[in-house]
DNA sequence: CCAATTACGAAACTGTAGTTGCGTAATTCT
DNA sequence: AGAATTACGCAACTACAGTTTCGTAATTGG
């Protein structure tokens, strides 16, 4: 299946989002003019609608380049292998981080991509699905690890890397809290360990 | 201390804001013109500019009104009170959440609230304040559950909260997963009692 | 070689957020 | 009463996202 007409430019994707990332950590979301991006790009205006059919979505490109592949580790110690991935995923939200406003903490990029995936039905999909398939390998190791016996039989494994993860974003978009190791071993303590006096 | 110049006319904001909250719950935060809305509300757009300095500002005090008070009780339950305080939370997220595009799960105007966050400062402020209001509450109440024994007195107080909190509005933004009771109590259910097998 | 097909560039165009300038209205202070 | 001050409406303006049109370039298939 070869394609009919003139191929597209392969080197324009890599040019473009390369240069859309050094103007959207300079600048911020706002700060980033396509028109301004297309003539350092050296393309036509058309040449990018081809390829990315709106701001969002080629702000959600440059985005998607920002975050880790984010492997998660399997060594028998749940509580080590969780700190490790959460310290992962709060890595790269602090580098989505500092894609926005410079100034003061903010969410920056990541409050750029929750709005784009409300209000573009492609972009939702995408990235709901990006993080089922996240939610799935910690699903997966969470289970492992109940099953030798680590975890409690009866524990609720989908509120456990909910209050996790979840915790991490609420961070970094709403309080405006930082993320680290540090704060990544607390959670883990915390949701492994209970609050409650005694069972 | 009586402003001096002409007063601006109080009946404006009320008006302009209620059709601008339907406005935005039939068409989301794109399908908003401001120069229809003006002309809805039956005003100059200088009136609109000369209350909200940006759209971004606007609908921030669109979303503003769709949230509760969040009122929190004390009933001596710890249990109880933090899914009633969480649910609280979940029924305020969901009517954001309809303040969006229409089709499918969508953070709604969640994600545009924490987009202008990052997009403007002041805006940030305002909410991170909000916000620390908020946890401030939820952190006494927890407070007092630890010293009359309910809870352990070593536990982490913030990341207790945190994981809580975080779980609805990562379900929200991010998984696009439903919030309601039945989320809520198995999250205070799992942050309580903790996943490890003993201790 | 020639037709069909797709990509590209250039330029004009539309819609909307936000600004500016100006005349006028409503209020306070002296 | 009159000056100073602030709000309002109106209309023209700028900037930028996104579209459209058209001429041209590069490729495949017959």
């Amino acid at each position: 299946m070869v394609p009919r007409g003139r191929p597209r430019d392969t080197q324009v994707d890599e040019r473009v989002l390369r240069i859309a990332t050094a103007l959207m950590l300079e600048r911020g979301y706002t700060g980033l003019s396509i028109d301004e991006l297309a003539e350092q790009a050296g393309v036509a205006k058309t040449t990018l609608y081809r390829r990315w059919p709106t701001k969002d979505h080629l702000a959600v490109a440059v985005v998607a380049r920002l975050q880790a592949d984010d492997e998660i580790t399997d060594t028998g110690d749940i509580r080590a292998d969780l700190v490790n991935y959460l310290e992962k995923i709060a890595a790269g939200l602090n580098r989505m981080r500092a894609a926005g406003q410079r100034q003061g903490p903010s969410a920056g990029a990541v409050g750029e991509l929750v709005a784009a995936a409300a209000r573009h039905e492609d972009i939702g999909r995408l990235t709901r699905e990006q993080y089922a398939k996240r939610n799935a390998v910690a699903l997966a190791l969470i289970e492992r690890a109940r099953l030798r016996g680590e975890l409690r039989a009866d524990l609720d494994a989908e509120a456990l890397f909910d209050q996790m993860a979840g915790a991490l974003y609420y961070r970094v978009m709403i309080t405006g809290a930082p993320v680290d190791r540090a704060y990544a071993e607390r959670l883990v303590s915390s949701a492994l360990e209970g609050s409650l006096t005694c069972q």
